[in-house]
RNA sequence: GCGGAAGUAGCUCAUUUGGUAGAGCGAUAGCCUUCCAAGCUAUAGGUGGCCAGUUCGAGCCUGGUCUUCCGCUCCA
């Protein structure tokens, strides 16, 4: 990363603040690490984005429907989508060597080597030491073998190991931890010999955040334990069928969901680029078995046009493609944009086969499976019965959200009249998801005139939404609507009151013209739907 | 999580070895009535990130802690 770049994305944060669009959450408790809320601009913004996205999923496409699902999900989900499973390892730091083990790894590699020691014993006892004395195993050897392995401890040895293993199991099962940690230092177990006595705490580094449900304790712990959801899809999968059903869908059709999602990182960085709370924009897209791969490349186009509806360069964007695919994906790629931290996934479009499906069948035993009445020409008969594959589009909010803002952001020099250079800080966010649309500013606050924008700002505002100022100069309000990306403003003078006719200043240009004041709303309503 | 750097008003920064904090911009109110920010007047705003320690006395020294940034690590 180049310094211009470094200063450039410390630039759009700092703007972002001081603009009131996005703020550190908690932040008079010197704020909560990687978690960020929105203020009145950027939620704005924010939801603007998500409206974009919903109306050109579930308006624009006949065979795609939406659904709010709880964020809340019954515990099995998350076995069935393999979350539980994947990340839930304890691991244990060494403050001496800095390295970094499972628990349970550390703590089986010592049993091992106790094993190994006592097996040593155990050898040499017979091989060496009974053959010194003249004995061998299958006479009076046997007594004697007993004495000389008990003196050296093997039986001590042995009875060591079985009983770290016993403890370690136990200790493992109901995750207490603190008393694990003792095992580590009571046994002065290393798991290299850089290691020192000096250990963290033990940490479960499961991505899911957990949570008790109910009041009732259950004889189980585990049972009362819910996880906030670490995607939105499995929402919709679990869902699928009473979607399907009631909207009575025939395949191919898509299920459409924003909402947030939660992930435990251990290192979550980059401002509102890597969150622990954030909101996805999936549409899961059911197709028939066979399909996929015509599927999969309708989306990956389709989606980065709608990336470039927004009137964003080409050029910023590129697909990576996974060569490396996750055990149910059959294809997957990415979009990336280029940020000004560097080119960043901020979408990503999988082809996911019948994995999740299958899998809530398996747990659930509910059968997931839809019935398909189109005749396959083939065998001349219907397709029946089957359980859809899956193609997923997943988009980050906040990601968009900062691809906006990185992409809006521009410092320019402006070439006065008189000849000297003046500068701006400019939002140059697309006009449809702009916070503000209109800005309507009288000249001076005498002579009638904020009566005369009071009554364009009542026609105006049940439409989309715009801001009313009358304070400072005209240049310095025209400047602050730059900031927060108004693409147009609107100023009524004493001319106004003669003929009608008002000034309309374009953001991205900062040409003015005058334009007949009753034509100011649709001009602004052509620009912004 | 590890290593490095940083934290003083909303923002950008001062306060030269320890002696109870100051400016510019911004904000608010008023004046001016102005078509591309930085005319005039006034006002508000800081237990110096937080907690301890050393000291007669700490923004400054020491330790801890929180947060941010950079690099690594981890994760997808």
């Amino acid at each position: 990363m180049s310094t211009q770049q470094d200063n450039n994305f410390q630039a759009i944060i700092s703007h972002a603040k001081e603009y009131g669009f996005v703020f550190q959450s908690s932040e008079i408790y010197d704020g909560l690490s990687a978690v960020y809320d929105y203020g009145p601009n950027g939620s704005e913004l924010k939801k603007n984005i998500r409206d974009y996205w919903w109306k050109s999923m579930t308006q624009l496409h006949e065979n795609i429907v939406g659904i709010d699902a709880a964020i809340f999900m019954h515990p099995t989900t998350w076995k069935a989508s393999g979350h539980v499973d994947n990340f839930s390892d304890p691991m244990i730091d060494n403050k001496g060597s800095k390295k970094r083990y499972r628990v349970d790894n550390l703590i089986e590699a010592y049993v091992e080597s106790l094993r190994f020691q006592e097996h040593e014993i155990k050898r040499k006892t017979i091989e060496e030491d009974l053959p010194k004395k003249g004995l061998s195993w299958d006479d009076i050897g046997k007594a004697e073998a007993s004495k000389i392995y008990q003196e050296r401890g093997g039986q001590a040895l042995i009875d060591k190991a079985n009983e770290i293993q016993k403890r370690m199991d136990e200790f493992l099962a109901i995750d207490d931890y603190a008393k694990l940690k003792d095992l580590i230092i009571n046994n002065k177990i290393k798991g290299s010999p850089d290691d020192n006595d000096d250990w963290t705490d033990i940490r479960q580094f499961n991505l899911m955040f957990k949570t008790e449900f109910g009041a009732v304790a259950a004889d189980n712990p585990d049972d009362n334990i819910v996880y906030l959801r670490p995607e939105t899809a499995q929402g919709i999968f679990v869902n699928f069928l009473n979607v399907q059903k009631t909207a009575r869908m025939k395949i191919p059709f898509g299920i459409a969901q924003t909402g947030k999602a939660f992930r435990n990182e251990i290192v979550a960085r980059q401002f509102i680029f890597r969150m622990r709370e954030f909101e996805q924009m999936e549409m899961q897209f059911f197709v028939r078995p066979g399909t996929e791969g015509d599927w999969y490349k309708y989306w990956k186009e389709a989606r980065l046009q709608w990336h470039l509806s927004l009137g964003i360069d080409a050029a910023k964007y590129r697909y990576h493609d996974h060569v490396k695919l996750a055990h149910y994906a059959k294809e997957a790629c990415d979009i990336e944009f280029e940020f000004p931290i560097g080119f960043k996934e901020v979408e990503g479009i999988h082809s996911r086969s019948d994995f999740d499906l299958t899998q809530h069948q398996l747990y659930s035993k509910k059968k997931m499976q839809y019935f398909d009445a189109d005749v396959d020409e083939a065998t001349g008969k219907p397709y029946g019965n089957y359980i859809p594959y899956v193609i997923e589009t997943s988009i980050g909010l906040d990601r968009m959200f900062l691809l906006i803002l990185s992409n809006a952001y521009h410092e320019e020099t402006i070439n006065k009249e008189d000849g000297t250079t003046d500068s701006r800080v400019v939002l140059h966010i697309p006009e449809k998801i702009a916070p503000n649309k209109l800005a309507i500013l009288p000249l001076t606050k005498k002579d009638g005139l904020p009566e005369i924008a009071r009554e364009l700002m009542n026609e105006c505002k049940p439409y989309f939404k715009c801001f009313y100022e009358e304070k400072d100069a005209i240049g310095k309000r025209y400047r602050r609507q730059d900031a927060i990306g108004t693409p147009f403003c609107v100023t009524i003078d004493h001319q106004t009151k003669e003929d009608n006719t008002v000034t309309i200043r374009y953001r991205d240009s900062m040409q003015q013209e005058r334009i007949l004041l009753s034509k100011v709303k649709d001009l602004v309503l052509e620009a912004v739907m």
